[in-house]
DNA sequence: AGCCAGTCTGGAATCGTTTCCAGAACATTG
DNA sequence: CAATGTTCTGGAAACGATTCCAGACTGGCT
């Protein structure tokens, strides 16, 4: 049988347990060496004896801080989140925070809302990949410390992967294997990391006198990949770039329906690594983000902006990316 | 430039510009029916200027209610979850609710601290797939409304898939492909869909006379999956069922690796008809569960429960399974 | 005009905690 | 012994909202 009361106990049942008063109770609990060691002796049992627990949510009242964190992204069914999100959860979990989760579903409108809502309720937020634009962001700046991940926004600290390296690395491996023509088949244009990638895509193109085609902006799903896979045929390219590892995957779903061989005739490259690349066949050629890295940094850069009361600190982590070598890519067709 | 105030906008404030009582805003904001209609527009131009939000922190205060709720499941990792998540999320959304999400690990001893750790900041709780005995999760039944989903814990109201009918209609098919010998891969002993799977499949293939192997239980993974398969090969079933999809796809990931003809030699059925069930090779047939209905049906009893003060209602939503045939299952061998 | 019912309002209490302030008790020092 | 400091404590004021209560005003009715 359960023993608990259904009515919480409060700071004044422990205090009149004890015989002491609030002030008593809330200082020998918070700071033991505030007060006598008698006093500190009969709080503490009167406390367990009542099982008593302060309530976080009349503590954050009064101090300000709430131990709660904010985690905003724009889709969680894309697995890059997952991933993230779970070792945000993890990290902050072993500072006693909790976390607040909101998914804006790639709505850039529904981000600035979401923080207006969770604002009270957290101590910071984590906002990754956001989607609106910068000015939007910064409005926001005076409540509560930020961090961005994948992106990078003036003032905020931020958690970036090097895409630039990452697509060097990409392009290398593809002009190793003799192809001359790429093609990018970009993400949501409001994606700050989709035109970070492009940036790196046609730096690494140009320094090596390679051809790169753009073949346009779709949704960073699989159903987006497939929307481009015919267009990317109709190009001179031998290879294609994909934002993102869902788009890849819908590039080579459709090759394959269309029975166009991967990689014989063109190879596929997507970035992310999500753990679903290296199952489907060909396995995924992709450049690979440390994603648990990025949340835990990301969780340490919010925490350190929080204690410091600074929340436009200028610290900017970057993350190594790394490509990973499978199946999808091969050499180019003569 | 940003006009926001650094400090957050109160009701004193609201009231001072309005030129009326504190009481008053409350009034207009809560239930403009209970104001003239010269305040209420008084009021809700001040509110407007001053870009005024009441503070959820200070109302839950007092009226009990934290508008937030509680989401606690095993493992972000596993691409179901995700799913479910983001519709739970939306739904609350939709009900003005935030949403605190904890991940476990798997890990059956966080479920409870998990719980307690949230329970004063949240009116209730969604619990997916919870892993602790029932005892434990019914020890928290006093203190907050409780839901589980994907499984049943008296007294709770749940929401869960028929596992029964969806194992039916896979081993009709499995049956009508002329398979007689089939095996289960298990996930968790500590999943209550894992025994419930397991014993649907048990009907459903004691009805048509036909032969189960139980293959073990693995960790509801790719891995765990994979570590299965060799098992699998060595009795003598045609067709595998793996507890989920993750499980089916480790299966489907060893074979190709051996060399082994996917369904040419064995057939493979999944569970839950996650995103990338359909883009692997060959593509994978399983049983699909409504993720997003089960996330909002959750939402709806939960918010039932609230309502009705009443933690322990009856309520049982089961939603129907529909076996999705793809690639990997065809013809048993010969 | 006088009375009553009804509408609307402001002041104050409240939620559970932390923190400020002032005073009590005790010890220390010259 | 007086003066000063130190330690510890309880009362009360916050935090920002909601809600109770009583009073002010309106209007309708006799």
């Amino acid at each position: 049988m359960i023993k608990g009361p259904a009515v919480a106990v409060t700071i004044k049942d422990v205090a009149r347990l004890a015989g002491v008063s609030q002030s008593s109770v809330c200082r020998a609990l918070a700071d033991p060496a505030r007060v006598r060691p008698e006093t500190r002796d009969r709080v503490e049992r009167a406390a367990h004896e009542l099982d008593y627990h302060p309530n976080r949510v009349a503590r954050s009242l009064i101090t300000g801080r709430t131990l709660n964190i904010g985690v905003v992204l724009p889709d969680l069914a894309n697995p890059f989140f997952p991933s993230v999100v779970k070792a945000i959860q993890t990290r902050a979990r072993g500072f006693d925070y909790a976390v607040f989760l909101s998914d804006t579903d790639e709505d850039p409108a529904l981000e600035v809302p979401a923080i207006r809502a969770l604002a009270e309720q957290v101590d910071g937020f984590l906002l990754c990949s956001p989607r609106a634009a910068d000015e939007e962001l910064r409005s926001n700046a005076r409540e509560k410390p930020i961090v961005v991940l994948n992106r990078r926004v003036t003032p905020f600290p931020s958690v970036t992967a090097d895409s630039a390296d990452g697509m060097r690395q990409a392009v290398a491996h593809l002009h190793a294997l003799g192809h001359r023509s790429v093609a990018y088949v970009a993400g949501p244009r409001t994606s700050w990391s989709n035109r970070d990638r492009l940036r790196g895509l046609r730096a690494a193109t140009a320094a090596r006198g390679m051809d790169l085609v753009e073949a346009g902006n779709v949704a960073p799903t699989v159903d987006g990949g497939a929307a481009a896979a015919d267009l990317v045929l109709a190009t001179p390219a031998t290879a294609v770039l994909a934002y993102n590892d869902l788009t890849a995957l819908g590039l080579i779903q459709r090759f394959h329906a269309r029975g166009v061989d991967v990689p014989g005739r063109i190879s596929v490259v997507g970035f992310d690594d999500i753990h679903l690349a290296a199952l489907v066949v060909p396995p995924l050629t992709t450049v690979a983000i440390a994603k648990e890295q990025i949340g835990r940094a990301g969780v340490d850069l919010l925490l350190a902006s929080m204690a410091g009361r600074d929340s436009t600190g200028t610290a900017r982590r970057v993350l190594p990316t790394q490509l990973i070598v499978r199946g999808s890519t091969g050499p180019a067709p003569v």
